[in-house]
DNA sequence: AATAGTTTTGCAAATGTTTTCATTTTTGAC
DNA sequence: GTCAAAAATGAAAACATTTGCAAAACTATT
C-alpha cells in the first residue's frame, strides 16, 4: 500500500535494460530479442506491474474503449442488444463504458461529453433521436459514432438497425387483415423515444389505409412493465365495449396485456388478438406463443460491433449503415375476429 | 478534422492566460478570479476543448470509472443489477467501464487485468468464486473491490448480495411443508456459477431435512432460457411417473416450466407446483403468479453502489459489505399436494 | 502613499508512457 | 579476422495535464 505503483523505469530497472525497451517489448515485441523479452517478462511479472493506459493514450494511441449510451439496461430488449454489441466489441479487443441516461436527452449529452473526456474510441447511441448539442459535439469532435437500433436512410450518422415504422406497419397490417375493425393500441410514453413513436405511426398508418383509427380512449400508455401493462389491460377490458384487437408497442406490454386476458378469463386470440413488437426472449415459447414483430437485436448488436470498429481502425467513414428488416412473427395470439 | 484538437494551451492562449489557470479554472474554481473563469470558459466553447481525462490520469487523479464485470448483461436478473448499480454509481460522478466474460472465469482475469490498466478507480464483481489470479491481482494492486449479488461472512472482500444458500433452503423448506414427495429440480449449470450451486445445495439441505432426495432422472440441467426451460420440463411429465413439485433454480426456468405444463394441460399448482427464485420482473403478474424467493437485485446494486464509492472515496476499507436476506414470495403456483 | 495581507496568476517540474534518432551489438559473408 | 548490413537498444523529446512555489496584482489599513 505505502510502496508506489511499480511503473515502466522501475520494471526496465529490474531487467536491467531500459524504459523504451519494456515499453517496445509491449507494443511491439518483435522489435526486441526473445531473450530480453523474457527477462522483461519476468520482472514485470516480478513487480506485479500493469502498465498504464492513460499515458498511452495521452500520446494519441487508442485507448480501446467504445462509448455506449442507452436509456436504461434493465429492459430485455437493450440487454439482448447490449450484450451482442459487447461480445462483439470485446472479441476485437475493445471494451465498453456503459451509462444510460434513463430516456432524458440532457442526460445522454452530459454523458457523451464525460465519455470523450475519457477520450473513447467511439461512441454509440440508442436510436437516431438525440438533441442537437449531442449531435455537435460528437460532429465537431468527428469521433466514429453508430446509432443503434433505429435506422434510416436520411440520418444524420451511420446507423445500424430496424425499421420500427414498417415493424408498427407490419404488425397493423397483420391485424386489419385478420378483419378487426375495434382496435386498441397500448404503448409507452414516447417522448424520448423515437422507436416507440415510429411504431406507433407505422401501426395507425396501417389502420388509416382501410379507414380504421384507433379510438382515443383504447389508446393507453404505460411504462414498460409487465405489470402496467396488465393493470391497464385490465381495465380496458372490463369496459363494456372491448376492442377484438390489442396491439402492443413492444413485447413486455404484450406479456401484460395476456396475463390480464387470462386472468379474465377472455380467450386469445378467440375472443382477443394481441400482438406485441420485438420478439423478445421468451414470446416464441409463451402459451399461448406471441404474434409479434421480430426485430433481432442479435443481428443489430453484431453488425453494429462491427461497423463502429471498422470506422475507428480504418477511419473510414464510407461505411453508411446497415437496415436490418423487421419481420411478421406469426404466432398464436392473433387470430381472425369473430 | 486536419487541425489537431484543442489542447489546454490553446485554450490558455485564446483567454490570454497560462495553461495553468485554465487547468485550475477547471479544477478549482474557486482559486481563480471569477472574470478570468469567464474568459476561460469562452474560450473553451470557442475552441469546442474537451479536457482530457487521460492526461489527468496519469498524476493519480481518479478517473471516475468503476470495472463491472458480469457473466453475461441479457439475463432478466443482471440487467436488473446492473441497471441499479450504474444508476447509483453515476449519481456519485462515475461512470462504469462494463465486459462481460459468459461464465469463463479466466475470460474474467483478462478483462480485470485490462480494467486495471485503464485504471478504473474500483472494481465490482459477480459472485465470490473467482479465480485465484483474480483476487491476487486485485488485492495485490490494492484495487477497492466489490463483490456483488452473494453474501458471506467470509468472503475474502467486501460483499453486498443474498445467501443464495438459504434462498433455496426457504423454497425447498416451503416445498416438503406444503406435503410434497415427489420433487424434481430444474436448476442451471453450475460449473463457474456459484449462486446457482449454492440454491441448489440450499434445496436439498433442506429436503434432506425430511429424509427427501431429488432422484437422478429429476435433476434436469439446462441453460438459463425460457424455451430451453420448458422444453425439458415437457419432457419430465410426459414420463409415466411425474413429480409433485417442480424446484427451479430461478424465475425464467420456473417461467419455462409454468409455459410446458400450461401446454399440456396441466393444472398449477393443483397436479404440479412450480418454484422459481429471484422474483424476477414480471413473476408476481405471471398467470398464475409465481411462487419464488425475493432477492432484491435493486436493493443490491445500489448498496453496493454506495459502498464501492465510500470504499474508492474514503479509502476506507472498514466497511464489509451487507447482507440482503432473500423473503420467501408466497404466491398461486405452490399448494399442498393433492 | 506606503505597508502588509490577501488573492490571482505564471513558471517550471513532474506524471508514465511512446517514439524518433542515434548508437551499439550481432550476424553473416568473405 | 574484417566489414557491411541488420538487429537491438538507449537517450531524450514529446504528449496533455497538474501542482508547488514564487511572483505579481490587488485590498485594506494606516
Amino acid at each position: 500500500m505505502k510502496e508506489k505503483k511499480a511503473d515502466i523505469i522501475a520494471v526496465a530497472k529490474a531487467a536491467r535494460v531500459s524504459a523504451s525497451t519494456v515499453s517496445r517489448s509491449f507494443n511491439h515485441p518483435e522489435l526486441v530479442k526473445a531473450a530480453t523479452r523474457k527477462k522483461i517478462d519476468a520482472a514485470v511479472r516480478r513487480l506485479g506491474y500493469i502498465r498504464n493506459r492513460a499515458a498511452q493514450t495521452i500520446h494519441g494511441i487508442r485507448g480501446g474503449t467504445i462509448g455506449l449510451i442507452v436509456p436504461t439496461v434493465d429492459h430485455a430488449i437493450f440487454a439482448e442488444l447490449i450484450q451482442s454489441f459487447s461480445e462483439n466489441v470485446e472479441e476485437q479487443g475493445f471494451t465498453i463504458l456503459l451509462a444510460s441516461h434513463g430516456y432524458r436527452l440532457e442526460r445522454e449529452y452530459a454523458i457523451a461529453r464525460k465519455m470523450l473526456e475519457h477520450r473513447v474510441d467511439g461512441m454509440a447511441l440508442i436510436g437516431l433521436e438525440h438533441s442537437d448539442d449531442t449531435y455537435g459535439l460528437l460532429q465537431q469532435q468527428n469521433t466514429p459514432t453508430v446509432l443503434l437500433w433505429n435506422h434510416s436512410d436520411d440520418a444524420p450518422m451511420p446507423c445500424v438497425g430496424s425499421d420500427n415504422y414498417l415493424a408498427g406497419h407490419l404488425i397493423g397490417e397483420h391485424v386489419v387483415r385478420l378483419g378487426h375493425r375495434s382496435i386498441a393500441a397500448v404503448f409507452p410514453p414516447i417522448s424520448g423515444n423515437d422507436r416507440a413513436l415510429q411504431r406507433l405511426s407505422g401501426v395507425e398508418d396501417a389502420l388509416a389505409a382501410r379507414g380504421l383509427k384507433i379510438a382515443e380512449s383504447w389508446r393507453l400508455e404505460t411504462p414498460y412493465s409487465v405489470s402496467a401493462a396488465k393493470e391497464k389491460v385490465a381495465g380496458l377490458i372490463s369496459l363494456p365495449r372491448r376492442p377484438t384487437a390489442i396491439i402492443c408497442g413492444n413485447d413486455v406490454l404484450a406479456w401484460g396485456a395476456l396475463h390480464a386476458l387470462r386472468r379474465a378469463g377472455v380467450s386469445v386470440p378467440g375472443d382477443v388478438t394481441i400482438t406485441g413488437i420485438g420478439d423478445f426472449h421468451g414470446s416464441k415459447d409463451f402459451e399461448p406463443s406471441l404474434t409479434t414483430v421480430r426485430i433481432p437485436a442479435r443481428t443489430i448488436g453484431s453488425k453494429a460491433a462491427k461497423l463502429i470498429v471498422a470506422l475507428i481502425i480504418k477511419d473510414s467513414d464510407s461505411e453508411s449503415g446497415e437496415l436490418v428488416p423487421p419481420e411478421l412473427a406469426l404466432r398464436s395470439t392473433s387470430g381472425p375476429v369473430r
